[in-house]
DNA sequence: CAGTGGATCGTCT
DNA sequence: GACGATCCACTGG
């Protein structure tokens, strides 16, 4: 599921909601690790209606609100009953620039979808869209070929999880290094 | 710049 | 009745 997180990086997701074309490249994700991990909504085996998709199929999503405001757009990413997920936390927009500009009201061309609230109001996502195929009609993840080369990708703790005790310190996030779309403060060019 | 607090509501206790 | 897997505006330095 690591693996997943980490491989989502420079896939295309894309939508055609309300028949407007958006798409973007994924430059961040973090990883949540089902029933074990405590910055889960899946932990301890919980099981209500709003968490169910996660316990579905791998190639769903799991779209749910936060602080009342924001969608927040998962892959689910195991078997049935297997409640593991990746958080997409921002895209690189390719596709569909104007209609994302009006979604966000933003006044950047870039970094319209920096951040996963940011990033599914870029492309339309709401609550309607959780558990609904990434290869169906609506929501598109796409694989182009195209691999951000190993040296690019860094790994840090996850954001916004401190309520998760000692499993907010876990590295399951995954970004692509000096993008100016990761969320989050910059990194020193060094290393 | 960094730090802070408000927005806003579905979901679960 | 409390609380977010967030974002932005606003403050002060």
């Amino acid at each position: 599921m690591l693996q997943i997180a980490e491989e989502l990086l420079g896939k295309i997701l894309c939508t055609r909601i309300d028949g407007e074309y958006a798409a973007g490249r994924i430059v961040e994700t973090e990883a949540y690790a089902g029933i074990t991990d405590r910055a889960s909504h899946a932990f301890g085996g919980r099981r209500t209606a709003r968490v169910e998709p996660m316990y579905g199929p791998g190639g769903r999503s799991y779209v749910y609100l936060c602080y009342g405001i924001h969608h927040l757009f998962n892959v689910v990413t195991n078997e049935p009953g297997i409640p593991h997920a990746v958080l997409i936390r921002a895209l690189e927009p390719i596709d569909g620039h104007l209609l994302m500009q009006e979604r966000t009201r933003s006044k950047q061309l870039r970094t319209l979808a920096r951040g996963p609230g940011k990033l599914a109001r870029a492309l339309g996502i709401t609550t309607a869209h959780t558990s609904l195929s990434l290869q169906g009609p609506l929501i598109q993840l796409l694989d182009d070929g195209f691999r951000y080369p190993a040296e690019l990708v860094a790994r840090g703790p996850r954001i916004g999880v401190d309520y998760a005790g000692d499993d907010a310190f876990l590295p399951y996030r995954f970004y692509v290094r000096q993008h100016p779309d990761v969320s989050g403060k910059k990194e020193p060019a060094s290393r």
